[in-house]
DNA sequence: GGGTTGCCCGTTTTT
DNA sequence: CGGGCAACCC
């Protein structure tokens, strides 16, 4: 399916003869000056400073094709890096309508498929078989919470997937368990800490398992175990180029630097403004330092912007402007526009569900005006907020998606089915057999796994083979028998038959889909359907080990929007992506820039909160769509909010008010600029509706708090006063603990 | 072994 | 408010 699995390529490529050709292709006049020399510096590292839609897959994707088709590298000696599988694929497809199947061969992929490619050529060295497994975050936290409860952990107080994550984080800066520094132990999980990451490490390596991590670590550990193998992937790789650099974490900073080291030949593209993933580990130094670690590194900005009108670049730059330690870019616009822009609007309601039915109105209109809906996007801070776009769009009648949330291949009965390939083609995978051993009910209950696991201790065996050498009482013998039975004799006849004929015959024969035939709840249907979507998915698939690879690496369901349908998804979903329209609903103190990063995070964590608006106003091309509610409904209380600073931070002059007049004034050109607010917007009209607040003389009071520093006072129940604070958010303080100021 | 109740917790999530 | 999960009871 995908040449990245390709594992019996010839591993070293010999030199290409060909030497340079003089005549430039045709592909190179589609290029800008910038984008040119972005394109034609081949030799030497280039860092290249791409802003919002100005362009960054085409000088990728033009390189690659500029250097095949010239000569200076044969397809194989170039390694290009994505984030997503659908950038990969993205850039795989343009590059073969350039210059064709000569583009074939090129190690174009994630860093994760990169790093499977790898291993599975030397797993040995790091302590794997050639067929180990990739675990999903599912799996993990399954596997970690096992590892927590045996440690005597109680994982109530210490959250599995807080400890996974420190886990991760730890990977992400490439640092293997004996590498840890006490400095970087923390006191979590009472210290112990690092001695689960040891004793996860070593659970993964007994289940012949890796996750997605160590897909990253391990080549590392590799490189340094085996000084020739580097060698010969840095002779190899010739020109090394990278998309979204602004993402990449240590580990991946740290292969780049590895790999590239033999011909100094990397071009990494990125945006620093778009950095919006650094609480999963990625490193915006990575981008800030390049020019450090590369000092003869040429430096190309990308700065004429394709896409957007003058106000929404005004907006967008202006809001930006506002963060520290940039690179600094500032985007021009690139393009002509027939006839006047729209300015960027604001519009406050009252509460979430008017914001909804203000945004679906408008939606109608610009249907109307001859937009088509998959030109429109909702672009949200946070999950739940989709949910009341999704109420209004059913009752306006009006075709939508949304885009995340539940991914086809972590619901269950995927899983499940997946569980059950995953045991036909590697009898070793416990894991898998523990997820269906008993699903259906076959009668094997803990106390037979618990022999079965005995077993497989003492003889050094899959659980799978352990089977029949576990002391079992006769029932659940019979039972288990039965069940390596069936699976052996499916695994059989698998040779003879397609990956979806497989999928079908052993869902059908083990009872898995009559078990959901039989759920009689609502989701059982559904169930079936996604069933039936994953025969689908498989007929692609020419091998089981194909499928396999692809399921554990691609989690999203690859989703598409084909029909005419609007989307509805988050900010940092929306990296990447264009539409006509953009609507940008929540924009509120507490929820954009939200509460909790603000709290951990602090100062950086604003700036990158301003990234994700950064990031989502360029996603639109004519119309930006700005909105906030007064009042909205959170975990079924009503909780009210003021707008977001970042409004205050935006032009006028490229902005305009459409909130309904008796809300107040909402953008004020004289406002405070910063985190000091002395007054509210609805001053004038106090908010007693939804709110229990009773009107009183500490409201709209400003106070200091030891830790929070100031705030004002916006909302009082008895002697607990709700204070927004200007640099900590909003917070429910006794008033004993305040001071009046 | 399975269903029910009651309690806790709630941002984003490329692979 | 609602989902997920663990303890609890049948």
């Amino acid at each position: 399916m995908d040449d990245i699995f390709d594992l019996d390529e010839p591993f070293l490529p010999e030199q290409p003869s060909v030497t340079p050709k003089p005549k430039e292709p045709a592909f190179i006049h589609d290029l800008n000056p910038e984008q040119r020399q972005a394109v034609l510096t081949t030799e030497g590292p280039v860092l290249v400073l791409s802003g919002a839609g100005t362009g960054k897959t085409k000088v990728l994707t033009t390189r690659i094709a500029y250097l095949i088709s010239q000569g200076f590298a044969w397809p194989r000696q170039i390694l290009a890096v994505t984030f997503t599988n659908k950038a990969a694929r993205e850039m795989k497809e343009r590059l073969e309508s350039m210059i064709g199947p000569a583009s074939y061969g090129a190690w174009l992929g994630t860093f994760h498929a990169i790093g499977v490619k790898i291993l599975r050529k030397f797993p040995e060295d790091v302590g794997l078989t050639r067929d180990f497994t990739v675990l999903n975050s599912d799996d993990q936290e399954r596997v970690l919470k096992q590892i927590m409860t045996d440690a005597g952990i109680d994982v109530k107080r210490y959250a599995p997937a807080t400890m996974l994550d420190i886990i991760q984080r730890w990977k992400d800066r490439g640092v293997m368990p004996e590498a840890v520094t006490a400095a970087q132990n923390t006191a979590y999980c009472e210290g112990r800490a690092l001695s689960l990451y040891q004793a996860y490490q070593a659970r993964l390596q007994s289940l012949n398992a890796v996750d997605f991590g160590d897909l990253l670590l391990l080549p590392l550990e590799l490189f340094k175990k085996r000084p020739d193998v580097l060698q010969r992937y840095q002779q190899q790789f010739k020109y090394i180029l990278v998309d979204e650099y602004q993402d990449t974490n240590v580990a991946q900073y740290l292969w780049l630097r590895l790999l590239a080291q033999e011909h100094r030949n990397i071009c990494c593209v990125g945006d620093d403004d778009q950095s919006i993933y650094s609480w999963r580990g990625a490193e915006v130094e990575n981008i800030l330092s390049f020019k450090t670690i590369y000092p003869d590194a040429l430096v190309v900005r990308l700065e004429r912007n394709y896409r957007s009108t003058e106000h929404i670049l005004g907006c967008a730059s202006a809001l930006i402007a506002h963060n520290e330690g940039r690179l600094g870019k500032t985007l021009k616009i690139g393009k002509h526009t027939d006839g006047p822009a729209e300015k960027v609007s604001i519009r406050g309601f009252w509460n979430g569900m008017q914001e909804a039915k203000g945004i679906v109105s408008d939606v109608e209109q610009e249907q109307l005006n001859g937009r088509s809906l998959s030109d429109i996007a909702i672009l949200v801070r946070a999950g739940f907020q989709t949910r009341a776009f999704e109420e209004e769009l059913i009752r306006a009648g009006i075709a939508y998606k949304i885009i995340g949330g539940f991914k086809f291949y972590e619901r269950e009965e995927i899983r499940d089915a997946v569980a059950y390939l995953r045991l036909i083609l590697n009898t070793n995978d416990d894991l898998s057999f523990l997820r269906i051993v008993n699903k259906p009910r076959r009668g094997i209950g803990d106390q037979a796994l618990t022999a079965v696991s005995a077993a497989a201790k003492t003889f050094k065996l899959s659980l799978f083979d352990a089977v029949a050498l576990a002391e079992l009482k006769p029932a659940a013998r019979k039972a288990l028998d039965a069940f390596v039975q069936l699976m052996k004799q499916e695994r059989e006849q698998a040779a003879d038959l397609t990956p979806a004929q497989v999928a079908r015959h052993i869902l059908e024969t083990s009872g898995y889909v009559d078990f959901w035939r039989q759920d009689k709840s609502i989701e059982a249907e559904g169930r079936l359907e996604n069933l039936q979507e994953l025969y689908n998915v498989l007929s692609d698939f020419n091998t089981l080990r194909d499928f396999i690879e692809y399921a554990s690496l691609v989690t999203d369901a690859d989703e598409q929007v084909t029909a005419d349908q609007l989307v509805v998804m988050t900010l940092h979903a929306s990296k990447g992506l264009e539409f006509g329209a953009v609507y940008l609903p929540g924009w509120e103190e507490g929820l954009f820039p939200h509460q909790k990063a603000l709290d951990d995070g602090g100062h950086a964590a604003l700036e990158e909160e301003r990234r994700l608006a950064y990031v989502g106003m360029t996603r639109a091309r004519e119309k930006v769509s700005i909105s906030f509610a007064a009042n909205r409904k959170v975990y079924g209380q009503w909780q009210n909010a003021l707008p977001s600073r970042f409004i205050d931070e935006l032009p006028p002059e490229h902005v305009i008010d459409l909130s309904d007049s008796s809300l107040g004034r909402h953008i004020r050109p004289d406002d405070v600029k910063g985190f000091v607010r002395t007054e509210h917007f609805w001053d004038s009209k106090p908010i007693q509706a939804f709110s229990p607040a009773v009107q009183s003389k500490r409201v709209g009071k400003r106070v200091y708090h030891d830790s929070f520093g100031y705030g004002t006072v916006i909302r009082e129940e008895g002697e607990r006063l709700e204070v927004h604070f200007d640099v900590s958010g909003t917070k429910k303080i006794l008033a004993k603990f305040l001071e009046a100021v």
